[in-house]
DNA sequence: AGTTCCATTTTGAGAAATCAAAATATAGGG
DNA sequence: CCCTATATTTTGATTTCTCAAAATGGAACT
């Protein structure tokens, strides 16, 4: 039985909030997940009972669930795919990278083995998508990074934004109007707790400020 | 309401089967429907019962089915996003014209607008796609051509291949290595209705005998 | 007109996915 | 230990799409 497109959307938001809580044996809540995948939380409760009777997940009734050893490798595909295919879109196709993350919601429930492993080809193994994201390799395995953010990384040193964590369009470009998007340069000059704000001095000497919930979204690594 | 892959889907086929009567307003039966979409006939009713509701086609019960003006054009921006997809597929991924059908056929319902047009534009707006079938233009027309094909063309006269009725990859395989993909010369030498058979001259006097329902379905144009 | 054949429609049922709202469990605060 | 807030599950229903098999319509042939 081929997972349908739901079930992938199911995996595939268990597997990023398992990544986000860092702990693989940790139980994803079903009030998370069903928000995730957008659906009401007695629908979830419905496709999670299913899934596990197939195998894919792990349920524990009122505590959470989490993915099997089979579910983990059909979310890392359904994740590879995602990215392969926005990383193809910018860089093949021309699209920008605020637009193609909608595109690839579709498209990675569709495409075959042949046609990613062409795109993966053609783009020569990218290791991360448009917005930094690591892409996981054809057996599944997926670089465990360690990112500090705007909000969290030292003051008045050299950082590289690297990493968007969020999808959002609107976000993504006031990002880019802001010289903010991944490989660009910046230093964090100061923040204040008060205002909830941190300020920066982007590329081009270019001196802005953002609230603290917008820093924690823009990932960097210390130059 | 956008249309499900599944209405897409028996809209396509329905504009299909009424290219092939050549007549406007000709009804295509149910049972023809039916076996295109490949559901059993009472499928058919119901799904055909429906789109008639929401004024898609026309259905006059046990005589068939035809598509309305919306149905048409509906069913032509399907087939539009089909055949450039699968030019697309040929022309920048450099996959084989006779293994992309599949691909398209799940492709065409998910491809967002902004990416055909990215494609239409990168291809140089084709006209046709790699079997040799007309790509619809963005307001829904659609040349329509009057082929010979190997079956009714003048003996001992140069044709070339310029377009193939099958999608069937082992059809398609076999005419490749028979030099007759479409773009490929030849003449047809004689043909033996007691043999059910078609002798012809192919590019690089290659003498190869074919059967006339494989004949039929390889159309070509006078040289 | 009667019979037979084939296509089509109807009927009854089921799978997949969803929701709203009621019921229940769990965890914390008093 | 009780009560309450919140999360989760259960229930009952709906939509979309499908099938097999029974019923029916239409055409054609004696
Ligand atoms: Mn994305
Ligand atoms: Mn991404
Ligand atoms: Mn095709
Ligand atoms: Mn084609």
């Amino acid at each position: 039985m081929l997972p349908s497109s739901t079930v992938e959307n199911y995996l595939k938001a268990l597997y990023q909030a398992q990544v986000a809580l860092e702990n693989d044996k940790a139980l994803v809540p079903m009030g998370q997940l069903a928000s995730a995948v957008g659906v009401a939380p007695g629908t979830a409760t419905t496709m999670i009972k299913a899934l596990a009777k197939s195998g894919l997940v792990e349920y524990e009734p009122y505590l959470g669930v989490r993915l099997s050893t089979a579910g983990t490798a059909l979310a890392a595909m359904v994740l590879r795919r995602h990215r392969l295919i926005e990383q193809f879109l910018v860089e093949i196709m021309g699209m920008s990278w605020t637009e193609v993350h909608e595109d690839a919601e579709k498209l990675e429930h569709v495409v075959s083995d042949r046609l990613i492993e062409r795109m993966d080809a053609m783009l020569g193994h990218p290791s991360v998508d448009p917005h930094g994201d690591p892409i996981p390799t054809p057996d599944g395995d997926m670089a465990p990074h360690r990112y500090h953010s705007l909000l969290t990384c030292p003051l008045h040193t050299q950082v590289k934004v690297t990493r968007v964590a969020d999808q959002d369009a609107t976000f993504l470009r006031f990002l880019e109007a802001q010289r903010l998007k991944p490989g660009q340069a910046l230093e964090v000059e100061a923040r204040d707790s008060a205002a909830d704000s941190v300020q920066l001095l982007t590329e081009g000497q270019r001196r802005i400020t953002i609230g603290t919930k917008a820093a924690s979204k823009v990932l960097i690594e210390v130059a």
